[in-house]
DNA sequence: ATCCTATCCTGGCTGC
DNA sequence: TGCAGCCAGGATAGGA
């Protein structure tokens, strides 16, 4: 299903058909598609605005407008489940999943498809506000090892749950999240807080491993759903190390893959590379017999 | 704060 | 072969 990686390999395929484009024209053949937004008024902030720039955050697509040379918001679309985005020459059957149309400047039409209707794309004033509750981009700066330490020491839920928290970190999804946490030797369960820095650091360079190689291979393309906007399939799926490989042996140790479902997600593992206590740790011997308290000092 | 459930949707799969 | 029923799942809202 369309996470990060999938995001981006459809960014970069619809931006030259976008960038420089004015809009001449807006059908929308589900209105749910624009997410409250009137009809009318999406046409009314569309038609006639150029795109000047298309770009990702986490897994949602933005395309910059202007008009007269001013900012003029921007469209926002999110794929969800089964979104797919094409620019094409007009007359191109897209088929009865078409929910949103774009006529451009060049006889060429952006057409948003989507068979669950899950899938938004809107007009948004200021993209950068609309996006603000996100947490960091994980290929990002921001999104270091010391920052994914601290912050997974800091909450309290079980590390899967969090990971796929976009407020946390924006952009991985139920695939990427079985595969980084494999990669890693975590076990999805593990309490976010139990993480050590050693372990946190593996965490995030193997997110950013798999979210990397991922790209590299444009996307994943599961079941009959996912595919790039050149309706190829995307490469990574063979790739994958645990997800949907339930039954089949690991990759690492040939232990059979579990699968189980935490917070309503289906869940893949390997019971022996993730275990789901913190490998014993070799521990200074525990001379003082009580723990040492905190300071009584005030932090 | 965190967890859990329901909601949105449809095609595909399972089992009879 | 037909068909009912279930399932997947990203994000969000509302309740415990």
């Amino acid at each position: 299903m369309p996470e990060l990686p999938e995001v981006e390999t459809v960014v970069r395929l619809i931006r030259p058909g976008l960038e420089g484009r004015t809009i001449r024209g807006a059908q929308v053949l589900w209105k749910r598609t624009l997410g409250g937004l009137a009809p009318s008024r999406f046409a009314e902030r569309v038609i006639g605005a150029r795109v000047v720039r298309v770009w990702r955050r986490a897994k949602f697509v933005v395309a910059d407008l202007e008009r007269d040379g001013g900012r003029a918001g921007a469209l926002l679309g999110h794929l969800r489940m089964t979104g797919r985005m094409h620019v094409e020459p007009a007359g191109w059957d897209a088929g009865p999943y078409e929910r949103l149309r774009l006529e451009l400047d060049n006889r060429r039409c952006f057409h948003f498809i989507d068979v669950r209707k899950f899938g938004r794309l809107t007009w948004v004033a200021d993209a950068e506000r609309a996006l603000a509750g996100l947490g960091p981009e994980p290929l990002g700066d921001a999104f270091s090892a010391a920052w994914l330490a601290g912050a997974l020491r800091a909450r309290r839920g079980r590390l899967k749950p969090l990971l796929l928290d976009q407020t946390f970190v924006a952009g991985l999804g139920n695939i990427y999240v079985d595969e980084a946490l494999h990669r890693s030797g975590l076990h999805p369960l593990r309490a976010a807080r139990s993480v050590r820095s050693a372990e946190a650091e593996r965490l995030h360079e193997e997110i950013r491993a798999t979210l990397t190689a991922a790209i590299a291979r444009n996307g994943s393309s599961f079941d009959t759903f996912y595919r790039t906007p050149e309706g190829q399939p995307g490469e990574y799926q063979a790739e994958f190390r645990v997800y949907a490989r339930d039954g089949q042996p690991c990759s690492t140790c040939a232990t059979e893959i579990e699968r189980i479902v935490v917070g309503q997600r289906g869940t893949h593992y390997c019971p022996r590379c993730q275990p789901r206590r913190p490998a014993a740790q070799a521990r200074s011997p525990r001379l003082p017999l009580r723990r040492p308290r905190a300071s009584s000092k005030r932090s």
